[in-house]
DNA sequence: TCTATTTTTCTAGATATGTAAATATAATTG
DNA sequence: CAATTATATTTACATATCTAGAAAAATAGA
């Protein structure tokens, strides 16, 4: 867990949102047609159309937020979910008050 | 106060330290020689000294964290001190518990 | 296997950031 | 006021980030 990494991420307005979106997908995002939860996370065409950015940006993005641990994916056929990793999101917090 | 600006802001290894120093500037910094307290702050000279950055990349570093309201310039002849804005960061860090 | 769908990766151009050298400004002192 | 010291600003270049279009890969279904 790297503050300024983290920091890098979340260094973009776009990126911020989607990780308080994540926060309340069923207040965010329409539901999944296969399933009927979000357990998982929500699918990055969802989180793309929310965001109004193109599609490779809304991947590029995501793959950036993998990359720091702040959010965890899943598979699902050829839907990839998105998570929070609230343990990676407690921590950063925590470190701040602790360090900052 | 502003999360994605400080963010940016905090999204370097030397600024972040700088922030960190300016905690305990009697343990990170040599005595001023005016003055014998850090009420103000460390002097640019000390912080760059201290980073082995250059000159100009830290009163550029500072301007940008001053910009952000994490840190108070003060001018003492021809020095300008430099220290945390306590009240801000510790409303940045409220504001990531409540919404991030 | 062919096709449609979803996501990722590659490529590229515009903008921003990192960093330093040179120069300017401000204050102090001889 | 000339010289010196501390800091800020300007300029410049290298690297990184933002963002999208095009192409590739993965998967499901006909």
């Amino acid at each position: 867990m790297n503050i300024v990494e983290i920091n890098k991420v979340l260094a973009n307005d776009t990126r911020v949102a989607i990780l308080k979106w994540l926060k309340e997908p069923e207040r965010n995002f329409p539901p999944h047609k296969d399933i009927d939860h979000f357990d998982d996370g929500v699918c990055v065409g969802y989180i793309q159309v929310k965001a109004g950015l193109s599609q490779s940006t809304i991947s590029t993005y995501l793959l950036a937020m993998q990359n720091a641990d702040l959010v965890i994916p899943t598979r699902h056929g050829k839907w990839t979910y998105y998570r929070r990793n609230e343990k990676v999101i407690k921590a950063y917090i925590q470190t701040l008050r602790d360090e900052l």
